[in-house]
DNA sequence: TGAAATGTTGGGGCG
DNA sequence: ACGCCCCAACATTTC
């Protein structure tokens, strides 16, 4: 063995197995793996408080994988990287690529200067299925619809690399001037996370020990009843996958292997265009890096938006007095996390029926979700307001008191969250302003007292928006 | 992965 | 028996 030692950096890739940056760095020798909280270093970058709550957890999870061995940093990269070179003998750098556009502006410097000082830096795919530069058109130009995207970008282009597995014989080095995960305080002193923490399990084993019950339970159906939220069958792996303790290959080539089962084919196709949405997403942001930013139809840029204090609070809070909405917003803020049919619903009614400009919604996500991720945050938002590459077009508004009979029709997710409603029938659980008075008094409720009445009529929103929307149609 | 408005069809009640 | 109307059920168009 040689007495090579290389420096792995996590970032968002907090697992062992399938991690090809780790696994090459140790064939060098040792290993001194390290993670930087750099996430306070500037507003664009700055991580949600219900991530902070989640990489904590991982940070501890992946600490313990690592025998306590992982050294934490905080500040700027580049400078703890620096500095670290300079009181340490390190004779490698290796990363794992990540795809925000800060995040490869400074890679890009960093991997310059690191070269320069005679580092050698290596940089791995441990995050994509395909890289965003490798999916490409003949003539050139980049896929803007996503079904194009996928059928003919990703499945013709060579499969997906198959999962690695965890580097045998680490040999982990400790810089006694690291410091704890503790120190990078990322828990809030106001215990709000104590109601999520029974709601997830963090860290690499737990991420593995999901993706197995999913593929056993609850990927038989999963194209129909993903769309209940009630119902269990959906992988809930999206913060597994974002912290990267579990990578997508791995999803991918297991999902892969269990869809030989008959008769789950098109539950197994269903699944696998989810993980090409999430590809979509970085290949969006890659290639049109103000995503977050930016509405990607600029038409939009005139958008008449309707800003209201008070509606936004209510939408946030889950008060609008639409209970579908407000059962989803509710669980976004007790959970951090939100099923993907609700996202939809709240998504179309904080644009189109309150005509708030989407980029609040992706704030307030952005804080809230334990999965927050900029490529899917921002792709997921422009797709909802109709801003955005492939968008839902944009006279496509839901009805939230139709979307809550279809999809919770008997209740279940509606009068967990809100549970106000709970003895209010089926019939008016989700228009609960049409039922009546004896009704809501034998269920305990009043109108503006223990439940809001609506805070828009639904006629009334729905016709402003596609005004509004016309107006800005062919600009 | 929408909903509402409008159009079409066909069965049954009824003069 | 026949034609007319009504309307539910389904299909198509429009936003």
């Amino acid at each position: 063995m040689t007495s090579k030692i290389t420096a792995f950096w996590f970032r968002q890739d907090l697992r062992i197995s399938d991690n090809p940056g780790l696994f090459e760095a140790s064939k060098n020798g040792n290993v001194l793996p390290i993670y930087i909280f750099d996430h306070d270093a500037s507003a664009e970058c700055k991580m949600g408080s219900a991530s902070r709550w989640w990489l904590h957890h991982s940070l501890n999870a992946l600490n313990q994988s690592l025998d306590g061995k992982l050294n934490i940093y905080a500040g700027s990269a580049k400078e703890v990287l620096l500095d670290l070179i300079k009181t340490n003998t390190i004779d490698a750098i290796y990363w794992n690529r990540c795809y925000e556009p800060w995040r490869i502006r400074e890679d890009t410097e960093i991997k310059a200067e690191l070269t320069q000082l005679g580092i050698d830096c290596k940089s791995f795919n441990g995050s994509l299925l395909w890289e965003p530069w490798e999916v490409t058109k003949k003539d050139n130009t980049h896929y803007k619809v996503y079904t194009p995207y996928y059928r003919n970008g990703c499945l013709q282009a060579k499969s997906p690399r198959t999962a690695l597995p965890a580097p045998q014989n680490l040999h982990l080095i400790h810089d006694c001037n690291a410091k704890t995960i503790d120190e990078l305080e990322l828990l809030p002193s106001m215990p709000w996370f104590k109601k999520m923490e029974p709601c997830w399990q963090v860290g690499e084993a737990s991420a593995q020990a999901r993706l197995s019950t999913f593929l056993d339970n609850e990927l038989m159906g999963y194209k129909e009843k993903r769309n209940y939220p009630a119902k269990p069958n959906v992988s809930r792996l999206s913060p597994h996958l974002h912290f990267g303790e579990i990578s997508p290959n791995q999803v991918w080539h297991s999902a892969q292997a269990h869809g030989l089962i008959q008769g789950v084919e098109n539950d197994l196709d269903c699944f696998s265009s989810e993980l090409g949405w999430r590809e979509f997403s970085y290949y969006l942001l890659y290639h049109f890096p103000d995503l977050p930013h930016k509405n990607f139809q600029s038409k939009f840029d005139h958008f008449p938006w309707h800003y209201n204090a008070d509606n936004l609070k209510a939408w946030q809070c889950g008060q609008t007095g639409y209970p579908i909405v407000d059962a989803g917003m509710r669980e976004l803020w007790q959970t951090g996390y939100m099923h993907n049919r609700v996202r939809m619903i709240v998504g179309s009614f904080l644009v189109k029926n309150l005509l708030h400009d989407w980029r609040h919604g992706e704030a307030w996500f952005w804080d809230c979700l334990v999965d927050a991720d900029r490529a899917s945050n921002s792709a997921s938002w422009q797709w909802v307001a109709g801003s955005g590459a492939d968008a839902a077009p944009y006279f496509r508004i839901f009805n939230p008191v139709l979307q809550g009979e279809k999809f919770d029709a008997d209740g279940l997710y509606t009068r967990r969250f809100v549970p106000e409603l709970r003895l209010v029938p089926n019939k008016f659980l989700f228009s609960p302003w049409k039922a009546p008075e004896p009704i809501l008094k034998a269920s305990g409720v009043v109108l503006g007292a223990t439940y809001p009445k609506p805070i828009v009529t639904l006629e009334q929103s729905r016709d402003r928006a596609l005004q509004a929307y016309h107006a800005c149609k062919n600009v």
